[in-house]
DNA sequence: CCTAAAATCTCTTATAATGAGATTATTGCG
DNA sequence: CGCAATAATCTCATTATAAGAGATTTTAGG
């Protein structure tokens, strides 16, 4: 289900073969990839679309695409809203409801975010890495104006933050290096280090110290505190803190660092949980 | 998508027809509903699943369904967890976020779950209703031990209950009269009437009061207080406040419910915003 | 290193997905 | 209420392609 930027659907040459002009923009799709497409659309700046816009923007004929609505539509995927325009439907929020009870990581690491959020006035979540992206999967704020939002579902880039860092102290050499070469920006301008070593130097001091902090890398103002949650010592997911700057002294810091890093332990310990 | 309960997948008869002997269970399923049909078998009682016991429930060959585990995992759907075993993956979280992110009713819902929540001990909630199935879909606790909980993505059955009442009554004759049927047991229990006219005339009363209240039909001690939102005059969702039963004298619950009609009267104002 | 299990690939065949256009259903409006 | 305009579905011939059997490769485990 990969984008190629280099051709929109419809200017694409013509060959004999309809089908496979048709949708020059899905590498490799078969029907069930361009039925999935259809649900790639919907995002925050567009989550509404009628059926000329689907057809227009995917390429597809009429008659295939109400075919593919009726499909989404009768697995609770999308739903109609008025003016014949579709939004994502019930089935998101079912799904996501028993994805988020049946996670083992979430069930283990709550009452450790409980715990911790009542300690302090701060935002605690865990969020878990799926090698290419993080998403928050968890959070308990207790700060009355927390500096920043982190509910669950919002995605987090790689580049910055603590939480980032946390994971990528602790993966095999053979896996941060991609990673490194991809965000050296990043890295550099928050003080990792401008060289491929020097921010292996740095991963090097996170994963002896078994915890990252940043200062305001993410959000201006806003420390963040993480360690990561580890599963046959490999990460996938991390604990974080969020704290605001101005409450904070050094001493705090080093408290609240020894705290989120024995509980990420704790969350570690519980086995078979955690995925592959 | 519809399971056919007479007809295991591979006990049905041979007929010269391979493929379509093959998914008994799928009524006039195309390839797109078979791929989907993979996600609904991740359950709370069964949220992971190998290739092997798919394969098996399924009836799909092997190279078939990894085929479609791979489509899944390539969008996110699935993910791999450890043991070669799947679970439902990001795809599901980051489309609920935007889901939760872009409805317009819980936009326009959420100040006034915070005010009724902040006012008192209680748990306020939205509850859309989706025509077979009603799912909690924002909600906010403020009593400190809540006599239940409702989180997003919880499903509520559609015979008891504050919320399904304020529904209910606002719905066309047409469209109550087979809930009525169905849920004629239901409705008896809780004291609507045990004929459809006594049901029909509790209904009434609740849309002239423009409010529901239920005293632990769903959860025994607890207090429901509903109110219907409604996009051109039509039920799309439900505003619920429940509330401990020891705490709430009549008068109370009188003002709350004077409240919740209110609030319930405002988010409806809001046009332009809810489904079809 | 070797074995066993898991995952993918190859290739043929028959299915069923597709698209053009016709048809039917819905909606909006005078 | 009926008509026009739009939206959604249906029909059916065509052929691309999903499926399956079995071989092959990859991965995991001892």
């Amino acid at each position: 289900m990969q984008l190629s930027p280099f051709c929109s659907p419809r200017e694409c040459g013509n060959t004999a073969n309809t089908r496979s002009r048709i949708y020059p923009h899905l590498v490799k799709a078969n029907s069930q990839d361009r039925v999935l497409a259809v649900l790639d659309l919907f995002t925050e700046a567009r989550p509404q679309w009628s059926p000329d816009e689907l057809m227009k923007e995917l390429g597809y004929t009429r008659p295939t695409l109400y075919r593919y609505l009726k499909s989404l539509k009768e697995s609770g995927f999308v739903m109609p809203m008025r003016g014949g325009r579709f939004a994502l439907g019930p089935r998101v929020v079912e799904m996501d409801y028993l994805s988020r009870r049946s996670d083992p990581l979430i069930a283990a690491a709550t009452p450790h975010l409980e715990r911790l959020s009542a300690m302090h006035p701060c935002t605690a979540l865990v969020v878990r890495w799926y090698g290419e992206k993080m998403l928050c999967v968890a959070s308990i704020a207790s700060a009355v104006n927390p500096v920043s939002s982190y509910p669950r579902g919002r995605p987090m880039a790689m580049g910055r933050g603590a939480i980032a860092r946390s994971i990528m102290a602790f993966l095999p050499r053979q896996r941060v290096m991609p990673l490194v070469t991809r965000y050296a920006a990043d890295l550099r301008s928050v003080g990792a280090g401008s060289t491929p070593d020097e921010i292996l130097a740095t991963l090097k001091r996170v994963r002896r110290a078994g915890v990252a902090v940043a200062f305001g890398e993410v959000t201006p103002g806003a420390i963040g505190i993480a360690a990561p949650i580890l599963d046959a010592s490999y990460p996938v997911a991390s604990l974080c803190i969020t704290i605001a700057g101005q409450d904070t002294k050094g001493e705090l810091i080093d408290r609240i660092s020894a705290e989120v890093r024995e509980a990420a332990r704790q969350i570690s310990l519980t086995t078979d949980n955690n995925p592959e």
